[in-house]
DNA sequence: CTGAAAGCGCTTACAG
DNA sequence: CTGAAAGCGCTTACAG
């Protein structure tokens, strides 16, 4: 592949000058710019951007790893959304996405650690939900910019996330079913170690609390969000002798859509017997039947915002600051209607 | 950050002795080594894998464009599928995955050659299914490896590529419905500028004429891979007034949904009336109702068979070569029964 | 506006 | 096994 030297050589000027016409910003006459550019034309030089970003101390490129996970992680919502996001954010700024796998959660550390160590990379965005304190320490001691996807449970003032008020979305999702009349509501989380399990389960006590409704321990069950774990979750509540609830609130569509499943074999009608909302608005949510009402969690809308705050502070040439949330939307279907029935 | 010339003056060794030590292959005493290491354990240093890449003229990534898309390409199986399969083959063996967006199919072929051209990364999977003669005549005259995921229209003998055989696909499907005692046979195909539509079309069509049953030009509809486009089929056909045909084979499972949502409109059922077919498999189709026979295309196996390619074509130092076709599956679920009449 | 030089942080062939 | 030097292909402060 021709080097800027050859183009210098083509074209009888210095390499720096090439440097100068391919990096846009300086003077230069018009009459070499046209030499050095049909020089370049006729040897098909391009810019090495490796040796670029060498010089220049970036790469404009914007990292991510992509977490090991649960069998089904590429068929959910939340992966392509986000990738989805990243891009309309760094596309338009000239910036590409570089992803690596890993193959556990540690891995998955290792692997943020490497990216922004090796410089491979001018920032990152964490996707992981699981950082503990130690490894949110280790990220604000080094000096790569990096955002949060996800607000961590250790709270720091100067790092940066962004999230959904997981919490309170949860809490007017509950509410819309006490709306409608429900009393006895369960509530199925996915993995309790996830920090998001906990705060949509604080949003269903607080729902619960306002509502002066008492919560059955019982009615909280984890489905590690899976179908199958919302399947289980409600055969789970049956075998315990527990009367059914008239409404599940599912922390993901896949484990709503198995309780509905598990619904349909105790011959319960939804939306008629039992009201089911899902989480994600996944794209199975509208097309399944009954059409699942749903919390809408805008992954995209918050992918994009993590990376244009990462990408400001990597122009700006600081750590990435502040703090976001974007707003969740409940979306009514038909999987949710008014209770039937009054008694606790 | 610490470079390795930190490191060396901390070890007191020359920076080259802890290069070596840091690229492994290289024989270091014991001694040096542990003293080299301890050193670069105090500084936290880790290589830049910028000036690594410079040096030895490899970037240990490879590129994918995402193509400029119809609204909805991120609710699709496709793309994540893709990823998936990309990030298996690329993870363990050390490379990371570079993307870039592109806002019009004309800028998906710049970026592609952009980053080829820039070097930025050591091969490429082109994910484009719309490439013209120019541009794969363009691919072949740089030196970058490259390999498509699809069949390119145009057969050259030595371009890579990977696919899935859709015409003998299709073909089964339909037949597979002719074998339920179906005559009358729509087929839902995507947009018509796109090859795949072409290929799962002769597909159809070779299986009706084997049959030696007559093809109705108005049962060939074309739905953009769109729910809509599914629906508007069924009732286009309707509407020319046309007799319903007993079974549809549709192109991709969103149109399959579409075609049922008209059916249903209609009042006809599935598959009691009429007998439905999707394709790809997508998260939903196991969900809908009726749950839906579909032709599961293996998009992840297909991309890790392309990265595993690429990345073999890289490390030994040659363009990618060879082709592969990765057999579809038949996924037999509840759209599709034995016709109830068998008049043509 | 253009040239000459030093530098970005590694690697590796060549000596010893 | 280790050092000294040249090189990977750019950029940019410094002169003029």
């Amino acid at each position: 592949m021709p080097t800027i030297r050859d183009v210098a050589d083509q074209a009888g000027v210095h390499p720096s000058t090439v440097s100068r016409v391919f990096s846009g910003n300086a003077k230069i006459s018009d009459e070499t710019r046209a030499r050095v550019l049909s020089a370049a034309q006729q040897l098909g030089f391009q810019p090495n951007a490796i040796a670029r970003s060498l010089s220049v101390r970036r790469t404009e490129t914007i990292a991510a790893v992509v977490p090991h996970v649960f069998q089904g992680y590429f068929e959910d919502a939340f992966f392509p959304q986000v990738m989805s996001g990243l891009l309309d954010a760094a596309y338009p700024r000239g910036f590409r996405i570089l992803l690596s796998g890993s193959n556990s959660h540690a891995d998955e550390i290792t692997q943020m650690f490497q990216i922004l160590g090796s410089r491979q990379a001018d920032g990152i965005v964490v996707l992981s939900t699981r950082l503990d304190v130690d490894t949110v320490g280790a990220l604000r001691r080094q000096s790569t910019p990096f955002v949060i996807l996800g607000r961590p449970v250790a709270e720091y003032p100067d790092i940066c996330w962004v999230d959904t008020d997981s919490e309170r979305y949860t809490a007017e999702c509950v509410r819309y079913l006490i709306n409608l009349g429900h009393r006895r509501i369960a509530y199925v989380g996915g993995d309790p170690e996830v920090a998001v399990t906990r705060e949509r389960q604080a949003g269903y006590q607080r729902a619960m609390d306002e509502a002066g409704l008492p919560v059955n321990p019982n009615w909280i069950v984890y489905g590690y969000f899976a179908e199958n774990g919302g399947y289980r979750a409600v055969h789970h509540i049956k075998e315990i002798g527990e009367t059914m609830p008239t409404a599940f609130y599912a922390a993901n569509d896949l484990m709503a859509i198995g309780v509905m499943r598990a619904l349909r074999e105790l011959d319960l009608c939804v939306p008629t017997d039992v009201s089911v909302i899902g989480t994600n608005d996944a794209p199975e949510a509208k097309h399944i039947f009954p059409a699942l009402t749903t919390l809408r969690v805008p992954y995209a809308k918050m992918a994009t915002k993590a990376a244009e705050l990462l990408i400001d502070a990597i122009l700006s040439d600081e750590p990435a600051t502040g703090k976001a949330y974007i707003p969740s939307r409940l979306i009514v279907r038909d999987s949710t209607a008014p209770c039937k029935t009054s008694e606790v």
